[in-house]
DNA sequence: ATTTCCTCGATACACCGTATCGCAACACTA
DNA sequence: TAGTGTTGCGATACGGTGTATCGAGGAAAT
């Protein structure tokens, strides 16, 4: 019976594992946004059945959830930071930066609680350095503000820099950008503190204006401190 | 030609304007959070074909835009603040009373620019309190950092709201709440200061937590301010 | 009275998340 | 080695979704 004549064995099924389901998930978010994540696509990805999928996770919201602690696994810190403001400030930044590579991941920020192992080691990282600097209510409440800054401005970024694009790739102007709508309701006059500002306020660049406010509320984490 | 011969005239359509459909919207959305809301069943609780909406919006995003200014409406001071203090103040906490009422706020929340007239007023009045305090930069600088602590901190308490509704209705007890999966995490020992603060750490209440961290950023605004 | 226009909504399409369940391949028993 | 039990895969199906299309029919204009 020669090679010819046996048929092909039958095709073993495709190896799968979590990692390779969430790395097609964000490979697919990465590409089309949360929209573009669905649990048929990221089969069809791995060369799979949708049903498949369903051994490793019972819910399209648990597929969020392990994309979100893929993340956190990005952005933890390579060395442990010198001191607590530069711990909550590079926490800060690094799931900024990282919102920016991902911008679904806006869309799931402060959405669920991250109870990852990633998401708990960010937090873990964040607490050690806070460690002994204040009591521990203190401490907590510190990290929680920076988070709810972190994740709204965040949020607001990202929104902002979609409706840009939305709206054709204009970029400095707010009015322009907005297209006629906004001037059409500052032109009524029902506004006027907003219409000064969109008129005389200055063009920051978003860097700026995150590591600006950042900075405000860590003034503000240090006071309590009593530093 | 007697009435009998006559036949009944054509049912005319269900009188339709926006204000109806985003009410039925809300309600829809308050009954059953955000994805209960289906244009189809909009439209059915109008007595309406789903179609007809389309006349009025053209995309279920907008919907949720009309949605979202609906509710900046319910939250517009009745009357002036009495300074820059209590008028950021005041919008933040009517802004996060305002999601505790309609949950799916803090699924919208920053996702989008809100540009309808409610929120643009919102945002004037917030601004005019502001007037003068400080240069204009720095106001604005301000208004979006107290925003975005706003929308983070109030996404992180619906977060946890719905996740400790989901768990069964504990409601002290993190480690509990969270079920078995967090104390095993901690369990570990890789995360010392997380258990720690699990374990050690006082237990405040949500109103308590989101107006202390809200003093906080008033504090470096006030400290910016020159306050 | 006739024609034009516009609006309504029925139908259709492609896609979604997921429940169900028959089948086939494996591990084990005799 | 033959038979049997078990397991897990994935085809099929269901009830939903947002929205494009388009035919019919009432309102308005001539």
């Amino acid at each position: 019976m020669t090679v010819w004549d046996r048929p092909e064995p039958p095709t073993r099924p495709a190896p799968l594992d979590r990692e390779r389901i969430v790395a097609a998930a964000v490979a697919l978010a990465d590409e089309g946004g949360l929209e573009a994540v669905s649990l048929r696509k990221v089969a069809a990805r791995l060369d799979v059945g949708p049903m498949r999928l369903y051994g490793y996770l019972s819910t399209k919201e648990e597929l969020f959830d392990l994309m979100v602690d893929e993340v956190y696994a990005e952005i933890l810190p390579e060395e442990p930071p010198g001191d607590w403001r530069e711990a909550l400030r590079g926490h800060a930044d690094r799931i900024r930066r990282a919102a920016l590579r991902h911008e679904w991941l806006a869309d799931l920020l402060g959405g669920r609680p991250s109870l990852g192992p990633n998401a708990l080691a960010a937090t873990e990282g964040m607490l050690s350095a806070l460690d002994g600097v204040a009591d521990l209510d203190t401490v907590m409440r510190a990290v929680e503000t920076v988070s709810a800054y972190t994740t709204g401005a965040i949020r607001r970024e990202v929104a902002g820099l979609r409706a840009e694009r939305a709206t054709g790739l204009s970029k400095l102007d707010w009015q322009r950008a907005r297209g006629p709508h906004v001037s059409r309701m500052l032109a009524t006059g029902r506004f006027p503190s907003l219409a000064r500002l969109v008129h005389d306020g200055t063009e920051v660049d978003a860097d700026e204006s995150f590591a600006t406010g950042l900075d405000w509320v860590l003034d503000a984490v240090a006071a309590k401190f009593g530093l």
